[in-house]
RNA sequence: GCCGAUGUAGCUCAGGUGGUUAGAGCGAGGGAUUCAUAAACCCUAGGUCGGCGGUUCGACUCCGCCCAUCGGCACCA
């Protein structure tokens, strides 16, 4: 069954920070876990390009826009590199297949008559050329900001998309589908702004050049917020039917999971699926909202200077590696409806209690006892599992129902749990103790052999989460990564006899 | 300003259609043990459940007001 993961596209005007780590990781973590089902997952991320701040950014810098956009994009698919994720495209907003495509669907909409030529007014400040909302303008005392100049009445043409004449089908659809936003409080929201009642929204500027010509009247621009939600159907070529991109990948819509920021949820939840509507396109599956990180109980700012930023990131794959982080941002992380804190002492703590003493202890404790006991052979067990085969199926369900829904918190527990209850086995029969005893050898056999394919089996459910890790587990089980999820968690992967290496994952570090 | 959410142990959070001793994980302190990365295991949390007022025999759980934090308020990408 096909899926399509989604991260928003990143804005090049930005350097990377955790924010486009974050959300890039969970959708990785979650592709990865669909990839292990055996589903046919398409990954996409990617850049947004066009804008009057890129337009104003490269001015500054004397370069083009597409010369700055060039260089940003290429740092954004570097870091994407060095943070080992698997996207299967990068979509940019100044590609030509991105391009036509847009053109292709505002046409369309204008065809349909969701698209028409209105005028705007509002308070404009002449000097930052920009428009105020009436709020905004109120607060300014009607001034510009920067010049102190008083604002004036201007008005403007723009294209505008008749939003409001979605409003019944919208309401319609939230009804119908009471999970399409997540989590329930951004759903809440969503309903809440939605009984205000939807007016139009202008799809085009004029006061710029730096974007997507808009068909047919070339002095207006397409609005860059509707240009970078189209990334998700252009990327899979939906505005060239018959096309080689739409032959290969239209079956992925629309399998959408849209994994964002709270902060774009508007976009997402309430004008992209009317855009949809207003094309006779498929609804996406899900919009997830996460919410954000803060740095030491401090929200993060430019002028605080607190970001987390690049620099600060690499410094923490240098010494915990990169799967340490990945751990941290899947089970730490605000994938929920409030704010999560990014503290290095927390960070170093969950390193410690999740990974060194539990996924890195363990499959030491059991792999040390085997190549004590057993010279490294796995045992036969001639209790053919006893009630393991059972408890790791249903860790296998839990884990599985977790990732269905994006609860990778969920899903590390169930592989986590696993493990901790190998470690309560261990205690409680103490093979460590029988292995003085030879009346007892066949018990120790059954006993280290059941520790050992339970360890097998965790480590194959925490592989999205920790790949690189996990690939070491899998050598030192002498396994390889093939089979599909269903055959790799089944009971009996170790055949008896296997050499198995005695493995330490994770080392201990000083805080 | 308007709309909405949240405020429970040092930290992160569960929970209860109102009723004897308010829960978990992490951290901290102690114990016991040794297969393991001084790890796993056991015990220990004396928290005005944000504040004030009200309803009630009784509220942390209901109502009102207030305070704090957060999100949204449409062209912000």
């Amino acid at each position: 069954m096909p899926a399509y993961i989604t991260t928003p596209i990143y804005y090049v005007n930005d350097r990377p920070h955790i924010g486009h780590a974050y959300t890039t990781t969970v959708c990785d973590v979650w592709a990865r876990a669909m990839r292990l089902r055996g589903e046919d997952v398409f990954f996409l991320t990617g850049t947004d390009e066009h804008g009057v701040k890129v337009e104003k950014s490269a001015a500054a810098k004397g370069v083009t826009p597409q010369a700055l956009a060039d260089e940003n994009a290429a740092e954004f698919q570097r870091v994407l590199k060095v943070f080992g994720l698997t996207n299967d495209d990068f979509i940019r907003t100044t590609e030509p297949r991105h391009e036509k495509q847009v053109q292709h669907f505002v046409k369309r909409l204008l065809d349909a008559g969701s698209v028409y030529l209105g005028t705007f007014e509002g308070w404009y400040d002449e000097g930052q050329e920009e428009y105020y909302t009436e709020t905004r303008a109120k607060e300014l005392d009607y001034k510009s900001p920067i010049s102190g100049r008083p604002l004036t009445r201007a008005t403007e043409q723009n294209y505008y998309f008749k939003l409001s004449s979605f409003q019944k089908q919208l309401e319609d659809f939230f009804a119908a589908n009471p999970d399409f936003v997540q989590p329930a409080a951004r759903r809440n929201e969503v309903l809440g702004r939605l009984r205000d009642g939807l007016q139009d929204v202008p799809v085009t500027r004029t006061n710029f050049t730096w974007g997507i010509p808009f068909p047919g009247d070339e002095k207006h621009v397409i609005y860059v917020w509707i240009d970078a939600l189209f990334n998700y159907i252009t990327a899979l070529g939906l505005g060239e039917p018959g096309g080689a991109l739409a032959t290969e990948r239209a079956k992925y819509w629309p399998a959408a999971y849209h994994v964002i920021g709270k902060e774009i949820l508007w976009f997402h939840a309430v004008i992209w699926p009317a855009l949809l509507m207003a094309l006779e396109l498929p609804m996406p599956r899900r919009i997830h909202a996460h919410s954000f990180w803060i740095a030491d109980g401090q929200k993060m700012s430019k002028s605080m200077g607190n970001f987390v930023d690049l620099p600060t990131i690499e410094g923490y794959f240098a010494k915990y590696g990169l799967d340490a982080w990945r751990w941290y941002m899947a089970t730490q992380g605000p994938l929920q409806a409030s704010d999560s804190d990014f503290r290095a002492q927390h960070f170093h703590e969950t390193y410690t209690s999740d990974l060194v003493n539990v996924v890195g202890n363990c499959p030491s404790r059991v792999t040390a006892m085997i190549n004590k006991y057993f010279e490294g052979k796995m045992p036969a067990d001639s209790q053919a599992g006893g009630e393991w085969p059972a408890k790791c199926a249903a860790a296998v369900a839990q884990w599985n129902a977790a990732i269905d829904e994006l609860d990778l918190v969920g899903a590390a527990q169930a592989a986590m749990g696993l493990l901790r209850e190998v470690d309560a086995f261990i205690h409680r029969t103490e093979p460590f103790k029988l292995a003085k005893d030879p009346a007892r050898a066949d018990e120790l056999c059954s006993i280290l052999a059941q520790c050992a394919e339970t360890v097998r089996i965790a480590g194959v459910l925490l592989e999205p989460f920790l790949p690189a890790k996990m690939a070491g587990l899998r050598v030192a089980l002498k396994q390889d990564d093939g089979a599909p999820l269903a055959k790799r968690v089944a009971w009996g992967g170790l055949a008896a006899g296997t050499v198995l290496d005695k493995c330490a994952l994770f080392p201990r570090l000083e805080a």
